[in-house]
DNA sequence: AAATAGTCCAACCGCTTCAAT
DNA sequence: AATTGAAGCGGTTGGACTATT
C-alpha cells in the first residue's frame, strides 16, 4: 500500500529531520500513520516511526559502548536472545538497532576469533590424541537425593552458585567467559548459568525479576519453579 | 594517488503481534 | 470468532567512510 504512494526511501535530509521533529514535538509519539501527512513528508510510516525512534529521539545516547553497557549487553543476551528492544529496553539511551549493530559487530567478531582459537587448539589436541583414545561422555542420570545435588555443588536456596565457579567474576572483564563455548559451560554444568559470588546472585535476582517474561507469565509459573525440590 | 578491501551504521523489508471492529 | 490495519520487531542490505596495498 505505502510503496504504491511513491513515497520518499534512502536518507533522510535535515529538511525531512525539521519536519519530523516538528510533528513530533506538536502531536506527540504514536499514530505514526498520521505523521507522514501532518509533518508534510513524503514517507511512509515506518519510515517516520524509525527514524525518530533511531536518531531523532531526544535522549539517545550516541558513541561507543561503554565497558559496563557490554556487560550488560552479554548478561541480557544471554537470557533473552537477539530481542534487541528488550536488551536495548535496559540500556538507556540506546536503540535496538544501535544494540543489533554492535553485537553484530564487535561481539560477533569476537566470538568468531573465540572460537578459531579453540579450533586451532582443538587441532593440536587431536593430533596428539589418537580416535580410539578418545574418552566419550557418559550421559548419567542422577536422582534429586544423589549427594552430588545435595551436597556443596547446589545451594537449594540459591540456584547458580557453586563454590568451585565463585572467583570467576572477581576478574576485570569477567563477561569474556562468557563468550566460551559450550563445552566450558558444560564444566560448570552443575550450576544454572555460570558461577557467581553471592552479591552478583541478588543482581541476577533483580533483573529476572524485573525483566518480562511472556512464557512465564502465561504459563503462571516463576523463576522458583526451576529450583529442584526434594 | 588510486584501487581495493573491510567496517560501520542508517534504513528497508517482511513478518508477527495487538487492538479495534 | 474472524477480519483488518497499525505498530513493533528482527534480519538484512546498501552505501559512506576508513584502512590497507
Amino acid at each position: 500500500m505505502e510503496a504504491l504512494s511513491g513515497v520518499r526511501k534512502g536518507a533522510w535530509s535535515k529538511c525531512e529531520d525539521d519536519l519530523l521533529k516538528a510533528c513530533v514535538q506538536r502531536y506527540g509519539e504514536g499514530k505514526w500513520h498520521l505523521v507522514p501527512q501532518r509533518a508534510g513528508l513524503n514517507r511512509c510510516r515506518k519510515s517516520c516511526r524509525l527514524r525518530w525512534m533511531n536518531y531523532l529521539k531526544p535522549n539517545i545516547k550516541r558513541g561507543n559502548f561503554g565497558e559496563d553497557e557490554v556487560d550488560m549487553m552479554i548478561r541480557l543476551h544471554k537470557l533473552l536472545g537477539n530481542r534487541w528492544s528488550l536488551i536495548a529496553g535496559r540500556l538507556p539511551g540506546r536503540t535496538s538497532n544501535d544494540v543489533k549493530n554492535y553485537w553484530n559487530t564487535y561481539i560477533r567478531r569476537k566470538e568468531l576469533s573465540h572460537t578459531k582459537e579453540k579450533n586451532v587448539k582443538q587441532k593440536e589436541v587431536e593430533t596428539k590424541v589418537k580416535s580410539h583414545e578418545v574418552i566419550r561422555p557418559v550421559p548419567q542420570t542422577l536422582s534429586k537425593t544423589s549427594p552430588w545435588l545435595r551436597g556443596k555443588f547446589i545451594n537449594s536456596s540459591k540456584v547458580g552458585v557453586s563454590e568451585a565457579g565463585a572467583d570467576s567474576l572477581g576478574s576485570e572483564n569477567w563477561w569474556k567467559t562468557l563468550l566460551d563455548d559450550k563445552e566450558d559451560n558444560a564444566r560448570n554444568s552443575n550450576t544454572c548459568f555460570f558461577g557467581v559470588e553471592d552479591g552478583a546472585l541478588d543482581f541476577w535476582t533483580q533483573e529476572l525479576t524485573s525483566i518480562d517474561c511472556d512464557f512465564l507469565a502465561e504459563g503462571g509459573i516463576n523463576w522458583s519453579d526451576f529450583l529442584l525440590r526434594d
